[in-house]
DNA sequence: TGGCCTATACTCTAAATTGGAGTAAAAGCT
DNA sequence: AGCTTTTACTCCAATTTAGAGTATAGGCCA
């Protein structure tokens, strides 16, 4: 068993630092914690724990109810201190999975009602989240929040969840307004509006003069920046 | 080798539609088409091909340059047919890995500087991703994209990457100045404050009527819908 | 023209991770 | 008393990752 820490880890250590936990709770739990920014296989929950636990990063209780078992785990002063010197370490970059955007660039070849439905799955997922993300205000607004002590801190989270989740759903809301207007899937005539669409997007381009050098291809590929993950 | 076809194989059918690729191109152009939605190993998109290949969905044909073989694959109607198929099929939840959640959730037990830090590379890392969607926005505008002919639909994968990279690097620049008004990390005095903000979080929550009935946990956590990946 | 560096073009594999099946007891519900 | 759900895990086959390794081609410079 290596004894190299994951980001895994530190997400564990992490939230076994709010208060002990049973494994079972701390998976279950997860989704109030971590589980949207580092989503992983619950039976990795269960290696993980066991291996910080051998290693004297969490220290694990056996508790009995009648004859079933359950171990709770607590963070040590050595996990603690892992967490602190991980601070001081380079930062792994974002990354998403959205499958949608694959279905969208191959729309063409299938129907109108398919890409249509794909986009408003993906609008109520956007809306389920952002529906857990209302119930997590209200329980701070209410005072109740388990890490109520740490809103200061829980806030600057739960802003990143909502406003990217917002991002999400007014994106497939504008996509569905557009694609609605079009009688078929086909090129005809959408082009020459799409390029003003893309010509209005937020975001700077290269006056030509200071393109004019082509970047090698090397360039062009966002590399991760020096011994990051 | 199992015949289940993966997202992974969807990524690989529909960037291979375009038109025919090496597979050493299709991995380093992968950043111009899915790399930023559906990040795989390269060793995965290498295995992949071999894979369709085998199975009657890509075409490879043998090149040589001198001693040096290379395989350009090539889609065949069977490789469209599966896409086609795919795309009646349930859409994956969008999903993301972002490390830098958890260093905010841990940052009072390191320094300030350890979180700015953090929160600087966030910030730089979607500025760079920024500055390559504009590069696409660039070419789209010039009217030299290899998707040219598909502006209409590419436009709206550069709207998403846009609008989703311009709402995390406004996270960081607002929360970067959030906490470069504090003097320390401790919640002195700060949960006052950010209470008010998480009030103003552009989202709803549920009367307190309503909520009366306090669902079981299992309705609290989001589960994909029937049927999906 | 020879030597060096970078790009092309992959293969291979140990180790990590996933996803789900399986086991079993307790608690709740009818 | 019997059934379902929840708690509380373990186990493992299959998949996936990350990187090391191999080899040729092409460009550049002296």
């Amino acid at each position: 068993m290596s004894e190299q820490l994951t980001t895994t880890s530190y997400a564990v250590l992490a939230q076994v630092a709010v208060h002990p936990w049973s494994t079972y709770e701390l998976v279950q739990q997860r989704v109030r914690y971590f589980r949207y920014v580092w989503p992983r296989a619950e039976s990795a929950i269960y290696r993980e724990v066991k291996r910080l636990s051998a290693m004297g990063l969490l220290d694990g209780r056996k508790e009995h109810v009648g004859k079933r078992a359950r171990t709770v785990y607590s963070i040590t002063g050595k996990g603690r201190e892992a967490l602190r010197e991980w601070l001081a370490t380079p930062v792994s970059p974002f990354a998403m999975d959205f499958e949608a955007m694959i279905r969208v660039f191959v729309a063409p070849i299938g129907t109108k009602e398919q890409i249509v439905a794909t986009l408003h799955q993906v609008r109520d997922d956007a809306r389920e989240m952002l529906r857990f993300g209302g119930e997590v205000k209200q329980e701070f607004l209410e005072g109740i929040a388990v890490t109520q002590d740490q809103v200061y801190i829980r806030a600057l989270a739960v802003d990143f969840f909502i406003s990217l989740l917002n991002t999400v759903e007014a994106w497939t809301e504008r996509t569905l307004a557009e694609i609605e207007t079009w009688d078929d899937l086909s090129p005809d005539g959408k082009n020459e509006r799409a390029l003003e669409k893309i010509r209005e997007l937020p975001v700077p381009t290269l006056e030509s003069v200071e393109r004019t050098p082509v970047p090698p291809r090397t360039q062009l590929r966002p590399r991760r920046h020096d011994g990051r993950v």
